[in-house]
DNA sequence: TTGAAAGCGCTAACAC
DNA sequence: GTGTTAGCGCTTTCAA
């Protein structure tokens, strides 16, 4: 194997000191444009590549970020598998990453402990969190001085770090609007648990704010709580909303998955969706596209989630930014088969 | 912040040198009992973490290892987004390399020049690569005694390689068995792209090994080939395949995504699926579980494709295993509801 | 404008 | 068994 090429191989041939190398290389120092020119010549002819591990070392930086994803019995295989949202959010991470010349991490969260272990010792410049975490370790974090950016957060105390989510309760609105739209007058609404979730809460909240604006009766019948956000839970949802035949013409899910499973059930009871119902979901999977009828839905760029989240932490690691932000991205509603006006 | 522990600190406070305690940490050299629990009770005591930039830096061992992806228009994004295969191949690589204490860098794949230079600044202990890339690059860094290990790699020189695939042939195979089995003696098949391309080869060619199991002709007319594994492209062929009013009774297509979109042109055309045709595809996508009918298909156990590469990568960094092997993972028939017996 | 030299935190001869 | 010490490849004072 041949050798490595080090900055004292540089310096030798270009006849300088590995200081003045180094000094071109970080742009620091007022070097001569004369030998400024001579050792990047050589560097060239060298193919000389810094060692990013020996750079880390000694400025204590290693370029690197982390991401944080939630573990599921120990592995991320679960929640990459079942939500490919994870993915999205990834490519927009790597995007912003690779252009400004960071790699980045993938680590579930286990302790508390580890992560902040495995963040001293990787030297992290920093890191990205998939999801809500213990409190504490945010708070640790930031007493190291460690920048940190939070996806999806919703807690109250997410105002004091640099945060990103979406508008979710201006979806509820647009979801239900589009309905009423339609000509819908007595709406379900379904949540994926409780809904006193802050997510779906929020989501909820917009559902009400659109009938109150159309004048429309708020039901405590019409909502539905189930136990997950899965296919399964849907498809059990479903059913019972046959079984309470209740007269409503028009479903809002919190929850693509959940809308997935409803139009089974639906289709199983020779329900037809959009004709004896309409049904519209939250989130765009990629599913709800090839899925028929293919779902309306409200859609978030998951993508760009992920790339402001690495901007907003490369720029806190370089000092460019010093505030924490809270960027409430824009949702949109995509109106595919699932929804019809309704027959008079 | 409060000051970093080193590996001095932990010396002073046990009394002992720097080196002992590296000794201790390595297993190395000899120990005494006596000396190796002070050691070790104090590192524990002050939480001591190894710095891995340190140990990168003079080992010349990063615990850090590279999965190369390709790159559509500079991003992984696209390939992410709608290819969740993907992520379920790197939650089987994040799976075993945590396991072992390994991190790992994902990166898309540009210029084959970029790739060597990564992995020598990052100081890189081994790669995975999906899907192929120019030989050349495998070449340049065996040179370099770099470990890897190739997934999906289907050309000749895989050999020259560890290397991980499927069994392509018997799932073409299967899944025509299966459509034999229901009766269907007239099948179509539809390939994403050319048929010589090689993992679609090797799917027709089991398709063609059943037909002549069961004593059926295989005819070019009932052969389709599509120009890109999409949902479009599917929509596209579907409606051709009406139009050309063949007298074919079943469909096998050699990736989800194109049946899924067959099945869309069908049920525009008013065709059933399964009464009018049956559909099996390949694949398994997650999607394919929740369309409606769900699809019949082959399927592959993608997470455990990326785990057995993780595992066969270490070990030879670890210098466990020093031979190239070849792994040829089985498939697996998935009957749901886009196949049934053909009616009489 | 440049260079000498002391680290960064750890490992691994080599010596005792 | 244990300690001394010279690196690993780069940065960064400090002095010239």
């Amino acid at each position: 194997m041949n050798q490595k090429i080090t900055i004292r191989d540089v310096a030798r041939i270009a006849g300088v000191s590995s200081a003045t190398v180094s000094y071109v290389i970080n742009g620091v120092n007022k070097v001569s444009e004369e030998t400024k020119a001579r050792v990047l010549q050589t560097i060239a002819e060298l193919n000389y590549q810094p060692d990013f591990t020996a750079i880390s070392l000694s400025k204590k930086k290693s370029n690197m970020i982390g991401v944080m994803i939630p573990l599921v019995e120990g592995s991320l295989a679960p929640i990459f598998r079942e939500n490919h949202y994870y993915s999205e959010l990834i490519s927009g991470i790597e995007f912003v990453s690779r252009k400004n010349g960071y790699d980045f991490l993938l680590s579930g969260f286990g302790k508390p402990e580890d992560c902040k272990n495995w963040v001293m010792k990787r030297n992290l410049d920093g890191l990205v969190f998939l999801g809500s975490f213990p409190e504490s370790i945010y708070q640790e974090l930031k007493a190291l001085s460690m920048p940190i950016v939070l996806i999806d957060t919703y807690e109250e105390y997410a105002k004091h770090y640099t945060n990103i989510r979406i508008d979710d309760e201006r979806g509820g609105y647009l979801a239900t609007k589009h309905l009423i739209e339609y000509g819908h007058r007595s709406i379900g609404f379904v949540s994926p648990g409780p809904v006193n979730n802050p997510i779906d809460s929020l989501r909820l909240k917009g559902f009400q704010q659109a009938l109150k604006e159309a004048n429309l009766p708020f039901q405590d019948a019409f909502v539905f709580e189930g136990k997950d956000s899965s296919f399964e839970n849907g498809y059990q949802i479903g059913k019972n909303i046959i079984k309470a035949e209740l007269p409503i013409t028009a479903i809002f899910a919190a929850a693509d998955i959940l809308a997935l499973g409803i139009i089974k059930a639906f289709n199983e009871a020779d329900k037809k969706v959009p004709i004896d119902y309409s049904v519209i979901g939250y989130d765009d999977l990629l599913v709800s596209r090839y899925a028929s009828p293919s779902l309306t839905t409200i859609s978030q760029d998951v993508f760009k989630k992920g790339a402001i989240s690495a901007e907003m932490l490369i720029s806190t690691i370089e000092k460019k930014e010093t505030e924490f932000k809270t960027f409430c991205l824009p949702v949109e509603l995509v109106i595919r088969d699932s929804t019809s006006r309704i027959q008079c």
